[in-house]
DNA sequence: AGAGACATGTAATTGGTTACATGATTAA
DNA sequence: TTAATCATGTAACCAATTACATGTCTCT
């Protein structure tokens, strides 16, 4: 069976949520995967087009009223089947996380300590904001989608955002203290 | 003044530690910046020659016995000033890390449970190898770099990386009693 | 002789963003 | 009419890995 990358896996996966557009899979992806996956416009359309290509998934185009036709992708039974094929893979190796911040107080030294105190008290505001906008998701995915099978699991990679997030901010806090 | 990417920085970064060949930098890279910052060969050669090119190191061939020559890189004054203007600028966004688990636990109704029990323990275990390697490189950066004046800063560094394994492997015990 | 550490480099390819380009429809 | 939202797409470019290619020196 041929490979895809995990980006053109994670559409796969949105069309099994309802999101049917390019459009629609930009949209959830902002609102529901930004903490740990993101992809631009140019390449969502390009993906789609190669998925339909190879048969895992169909295309209409459908009239709207009110609003622009749009193309609408369903998954056939193949794209199901090579969805959950690599869903069953077992991850190879954890990801890096290139975090700036790190790297520039890897190099601290070659900064006065008022100037590196004044990127941690950044990150750590960023970080908070982070924190609000999964309390947020959240909310919207209790209130939202309380019926829908799949918000278990949205719920679950939310806690793994704000429990990793509170960690770091307090890894900030500490560090400010000890600077 | 031009700008570089992140990867040129951590380049200049590390010829201050020491470190002056592309060998050095790789080395260094592998045993204390893995955990955010990583970068191959092919990315760290042609870099370095840029890097003389535009005058912000300098190259000497040195003759080694025991050992084939190597190229030494040094850091010039502006070589320097592009890495302090560098560090003093606020990053401008947080970085996003791509997490595999969490796609694929994204899309876990399309899967039974027990394989998805069988992915969060791959993954758990996969944290508490990576946090042993955080112990063990604390470990060594306390016993050979105590006068470092660099060492400071790079335990900060682990402390990050430490503090967030550890919130990760809290969510994939959690994860795991809750599925 | 062969393995392993030390050492440097390029070419092909992949993956991805950004900028560009277009256009429909509605509401203010 | 103009801003906002909805909608699709391509081209240029950048970043980065992987595979390839070469070679030294030491130790067993």
């Amino acid at each position: 069976m041929k490979t895809y990358n995990n980006s053109t896996y994670a559409i796969l996966g949105i069309l099994t949520t309802g999101c049917k557009s390019g459009y629609d899979i930009k949209q959830l992806m902002d609102r529901s995967l930004t903490h740990f996956w993101k992809i631009s416009y140019g390449q969502i359309y390009p993906t789609l087009k190669q998925l339909a290509t190879d048969g895992l998934v169909t295309v209409t185009t459908a009239s709207q009223d009110g609003k622009p036709d749009r193309k609408e992708y369903d998954l056939t039974s193949k794209g199901l089947e090579v969805l959950e094929n690599w869903l069953k893979q077992p991850i190879e190796q954890l990801p890096v996380e290139r975090n700036e911040v790190l790297l520039k107080l890897f190099f601290g030294r070659h900064q006065p300590s008022d100037k590196t105190l004044i990127q941690l008290e950044g990150y750590k505001q960023k970080l908070e904001e982070r924190l609000q906008t999964y309390n947020a998701i959240e909310q919207s995915i209790r209130a939202h989608h309380e019926k829908d099978p799949d918000a278990r699991y949205w719920l679950f990679t939310l806690d793994y955002g704000k429990r990793v997030t509170v960690a770091a901010i307090d890894w900030c806090q500490a560090t400010i203290e000890a600077i």
